[in-house]
DNA sequence: ACTAACTCTATCATGTTGATAGACTTTTAA
DNA sequence: TTAAAAGTCTATCAACATGATAGAGTTAGT
């Protein structure tokens, strides 16, 4: 039950691009340096974003990353499963890498890991990227108007 | 975000205890054989789980594992935590294995991974190994039912 | 005392994860 | 037209986790 690192420097990076939706190509370096992600990781990351088409890219010189798509068309969910694959605890239960367990039909574990399959798509399947744009500049709006109130 | 090979094999083994409760201590080797658990590691995973208070282990001749209290009162969460360790995706999120991550505050993606970690800990933590033996009974007439009317 | 059972520690092969390296290709702008 | 800046691709690596096995102990019922 644990998110990786890739997806998690994934998920950091897909942030960044959102709300940096409208200026264009952004460039590995920057994202990497904003985000204290190690460049080379970061490539393979961004690589297979573009490879499932949730990233377009510009090579050469100004070239760089952007999103393929508006943030609110890009889920959590759509990253994370290009990055970890499956998000089912269980492989009876992926929709992604399904294999059948020997006894399915009365499999009690296997009804119960469904339950929490479906909580976890429910939250993944359901952000999407400008929300959580939206969600960081609320926090940020937050601790902004409490620093404010600290220092009256 | 996967369930190990050592928390299902546990789950298996403790709905076997569970549904073996009133009948005493119950050995390795006969948990091993109806469950098909390789009875060496079914022996550490039994172990942990008497270490952290969940079973009660007898040595010697005709001893054996049983639950230390009663299947309505242990859930898979405190199974699962107790083999895997914590259930949180990540540890910033995690009640077992806290960790802050550095911007605490306004970090968006810990918001989210707090609502998928409690998605899951509300499943975990209210099924018990009752329950399961419960659905366990349940599913199996009505599997038995299906079977007769297949066979009408 | 014999034996069936749990206890404990060590080991092992395999795979995954997080990270790095380097050679290659494409594009732009000077 | 060429140098520099950018993405592309493949290989490699150390460290760790996982699933599994081995074997020498210890305990207790008969």
């Amino acid at each position: 039950m644990k998110l990786s690192k890739k997806s998690d420097y994934a998920l950091r990076a897909m942030i960044y691009l959102s709300a940096n939706y409208q200026k264009g190509a952004v460039q590995i370096k920057e994202i990497s340096a904003k985000e204290k992600i190690p460049q080379k990781f970061l490539e393979n990351i961004l690589l297979t974003l573009r490879k499932v088409g949730i990233l377009n890219s510009k090579m050469g010189l100004r070239g760089g990353y952007e999103l393929a798509r508006s943030p609110d068309l890009i889920t959590l969910g759509q990253v994370i499963r290009a990055l970890d694959g499956a998000i089912a605890p269980v492989d009876c239960v992926s929709q992604m890498s399904y294999k059948p367990c020997s006894e399915e039909v009365t499999c009690v574990i296997r009804s119960v890991m469904m339950e929490i399959r479906n909580a976890i798509a429910d939250v993944l399947d359901k952000m999407t990227f400008a929300d959580m744009c939206k969600r960081a500049a609320d926090s940020l709006e937050k601790s902004e108007r409490k620093a404010l109130t600290y220092t009256i």
